[in-house]
DNA sequence: TTGAATAGTTCATATTTCGAAGTATATGCG
DNA sequence: CGCATATACTTCGAAATATGAACTATTCAA
């Protein structure tokens, strides 16, 4: 079923060889979390990750590149399946604070410790390859954070 | 808006840090596809990048973890906006292969590069580390595609 | 105090995805 | 051969998700 295409990608350039790894690890990710059964959509469980400190709702939202209304209900969902509250902002009380309770950062746990299991599989880097791309990974990660989720092309 | 949370990401598995990285990295190049205003969907994107060359639509529907009745409708709007067009597979004729018109190797051209200048602008890497970067990320994809796609994790 | 702006919610609509039943072709076996 | 079963894709209605406009509550500025 998988073809054989390492060929073909060689001839890209290094910015779209990189791409189509990410891609693949995406996608690996995505097959994995359905199969963890979980009981969580997609969605919800990217919420959970993004949540590793409480966050307001529209940070949320610029965060997973999506509107008010959809946090609304991927938190209501959370919440409903007791995995995080609502706590009003002190500082500023139109705002509602996204908290995981202790199921929901047990429940973070899970989520992590099965995307780095999944990487480890996947991947069949070794260890030193593995600090490697980390390394560059939280670089790049640092990079879009502070070159702003939304950096608006338009839209 | 975005935080400065590289320090908590520092303390994670480099594991986790990678797949941190990937996360990002992948959410930012969606949003990319949105603000290019192909006329293209999210699925439909995935299709183009994935029909490097002919392929039936059963192997699509593995190598995009989804199911046949997608593929239809999402090759449907390809062949419509003619970026593509079915073919009987000579070699089973229940069989379809998608391939590229020339008017869709030009669109995933497009794309590919798109895809190449995100990771530049996105990324902040310099020409070594890209390539270093890209050298893993190609490893990781060889090994997922040879891992097979499914693996199937149950299901 | 009032008017404008902001944070989140509601709900109806639009979009996307899925899955069961259907059509056509292939394969295996008596 | 001829029938049964399996496979590749399609259809189409239902389910799940995502969106946007109108609304409530709070803040901010004058």
């Amino acid at each position: 079923m998988p073809h054989d295409d390492s060929a073909l990608v060689r001839c890209l350039s290094p910015e779209v060889q990189a791409m189509m790894g990410v891609y693949a690890l995406y996608w690996k990710l995505e097959e994995s979390l359905d199969a963890l059964e979980v009981g969580l959509s997609h969605q919800e469980c990217h919420m959970m990750v993004k949540l590793e400190r409480p966050k307001r709702m529209g940070v949320l939202a610029a965060d997973m590149l999506t509107v008010p209304s959809t946090i609304t209900s991927t938190a209501d969902a959370l919440e409903e399946a007791g995995y995080l509250t609502r706590q009003r902002d002190p500082e500023d009380r139109r705002a509602w604070l996204l908290v995981l309770t202790d199921k929901g950062l047990e429940m973070r746990q899970v989520l992590m410790s099965e995307a780095g299991d999944l990487f480890r599989r996947a991947s069949g880097l070794d260890a030193d390859e593995t600090a490697e791309f980390a390394r560059l990974a939280r670089k790049i990660r640092e990079n879009i954070m502070k070159t702003g989720i939304p950096e608006g092309l338009k839209k």
